[in-house]
DNA sequence: CCCGTGCCCTGGCGGC
DNA sequence: TGCCGCCAGGGCACGG
């Protein structure tokens, strides 16, 4: 699942690919991927708006065209493929044709993805983006607490929610709450100000490692534009059930967290008490 | 407002 | 080998 330094990767693969090149055409071929304005909408506006710059915020990628923002996220699986001939198969679900005969292709098995237009100044009011929080590079300890200090549920969940803190998803958050000692259930209320710095450190710190080894390969997110990262090597707790926690070598166990699959180590994070 | 649940999707896997 | 059912999960709608 592409979080923060996965989509950083792809904005850095698509920049030496596709900036300046002018879209002449799009085809969609499952609507339910174009998201807050008709599938007509879209393909009329898009049409001869050329790609001058590629960035992102959180997981949302941003392709700024001449008078639009084109928004995409990719949610579970969706990753882009530039092609030089002309390609459809079961999976690509949006196909840019540019002006000198080569292509963007959108391809996501399941579907969940999101791909949006906005009007050149109204970019932080899109929906993608409007209730975001800030980034961990960003975000200030005296915010996160604030945001989260009145929450009854589990500091997993709020630092999934995109809205607190924007670009972790489920693998990245728990590695940060491993390295800050903080067991996944702790009630967000429970989290001092001085733990808040301390995920806000470590996230830094790991999502700057993953984005300097192109991202995290796990699962089906492999071999996709721009991510065939190796953080995967470097993970000291996802993925890794019953295998020696690198500090003190008890078992990582795997617990269901508000429905996400959970890792820790049981003896590094201490759940706090009321 | 707060929080839990179900939905969107489909490939892959366990069980028989 | 084949089929069935379930699971994975980011973000959002909905309901208590």
């Amino acid at each position: 699942m592409p979080e923060l330094p996965e989509v950083e990767t792809v904005v850095q693969t698509l920049r030496r690919m596709i900036i300046n090149k002018k879209i002449i055409k799009v085809e969609v071929f499952w609507n339910n991927i174009i998201d807050k304005i008709t599938v007509k909408d879209f393909k009329d506006m898009i049409k001869n708006q050329k790609i001058n710059e590629i960035t992102r915020y959180g997981k949302v990628l941003i392709f700024e065209l001449d008078n639009y923002y084109l928004l995409s996220h990719l949610r579970m699986e969706g990753k882009y493929f530039y092609d030089n001939k002309y390609i459809k198969d079961k999976h690509s679900h949006v196909i840019f044709y540019f002006d000198d005969n080569t292509f963007l292709r959108y391809y996501d098995t399941r579907k969940f993805g999101k791909i949006s237009l906005s009007k050149k100044d109204e970019l932080f009011n899109h929906p993608f983006l409007n209730k975001m929080g800030q980034e961990p590079f960003d975000i200030t300890k005296e915010n996160l607490y604030q945001k989260i200090h009145h929450k009854n549920i589990a500091i997993k969940t709020t630092l999934l929610d995109q809205h607190i803190i924007a670009g972790l998803g489920n693998i990245y958050v728990d590695e940060v709450l491993f390295l800050a000692k903080i067991h996944p259930e702790t009630k967000s209320s429970l989290i001092s100000i001085e733990q808040c710095q301390l995920i806000i450190d470590n996230a830094i710190d790991v999502l700057n490692k993953a984005i300097a080894l192109g991202g995290t390969t796990i699962r089906s997110y492999t071999s996709s534009l721009g991510v065939s990262g190796r953080f995967q090597n470097e993970l000291n707790v996802h993925t890794k059930a019953n295998q020696p926690c690198p500090i003190c070598q008890q078992p990582i166990i795997k617990i269901k967290v508000n429905g996400r699959g959970t890792y820790l180590c049981l003896n590094c994070q201490k759940k706090l008490l009321e």
